[in-house]
DNA sequence: ACAACTGTATATAAACAGTATACACTGTTT
DNA sequence: AAACAGTGTATACTGTTTATATACAGTTGT
């Protein structure tokens, strides 16, 4: 499983981990059912603790992304496509939300947003 | 002054209250020279503890934005004007940027987040 | 000098992030 | 059935961050 992760990022280790399998599960490279790496392999892989991949996959549990089975492992859960959806345009939302509200404090036009979302819609 | 906090938000007190007050520099209702409330003032009016607003007015004198005068207060700085733009947009960017990234891993058009950048900019 | 205001420093408590290690469950191999 | 190698779980600990109370020190006007 190929993840990133910044030790010297700000952003919890565990939710580095966690963001990035959701992004996995939602872009649909992780199926429904498909078993995800153990906690103990993910954990080595990425040079952590066993107990930080643990929570990371709780979290994911607890949102309903995957669920686990002691013993067994943990798999990716039959969550609702329209949910998951619905939960990511919130999100974006949310960001849109705070940019144009930063804009409006410094003086920032539609036009240079726009510009931006453009620029970036194409390069990545 | 007119901030307001959540006790219940997970971003943390100092740091709201920090935001607050750059925004009202950044849009220029807090003028440069201008004497910020006391730490104690403003701590009394917020019901949280001094140091907590110390350590508001500490980070905004790290990132240039006031200047603070042991026993007398502490004043917006005459901060770059250019420079105060210049990190609005770039703060900007960033929200664009990851909005753009969640929106391309789960099948959101860029006319999707342009609709919302339309509305939003109309709303506020 | 004093009173009333400023910011500062120290010590403490609670919550959070990350860890190591010992425990318990599941399935396979013998 | 016993042993083993894999899975997740629980406990206990460390260091950092957030927030606090309280005692200290500088500035100003009377």
């Amino acid at each position: 499983m190929d993840i990133i992760i910044s030790n010297s990022s700000n952003i919890p280790l565990y939710e580095q981990v966690k963001e990035q399998i959701k992004n996995k599960i939602v872009s649909n490279e992780l199926k429904t059912g498909e078993l995800l790496p153990s906690i103990r392999s993910l954990a080595k892989d990425l040079r952590i603790s066993v107990i930080t991949t643990k929570n990371a996959y709780e979290e994911l549990e607890r949102e309903g992304y995957v669920e686990t089975i002691p013993g067994k492992g943990t798999y990716v859960a039959n969550k609702n496509k329209e949910l998951i959806k619905e939960e990511q345009l919130q999100k974006i939302e949310g960001l849109i939300d705070t940019a144009v509200s930063i804009a409006k404090i410094s003086g920032i036009s539609k036009e240079e947003i726009r510009e931006m979302l453009d620029i970036l819609f194409e390069e990545e």
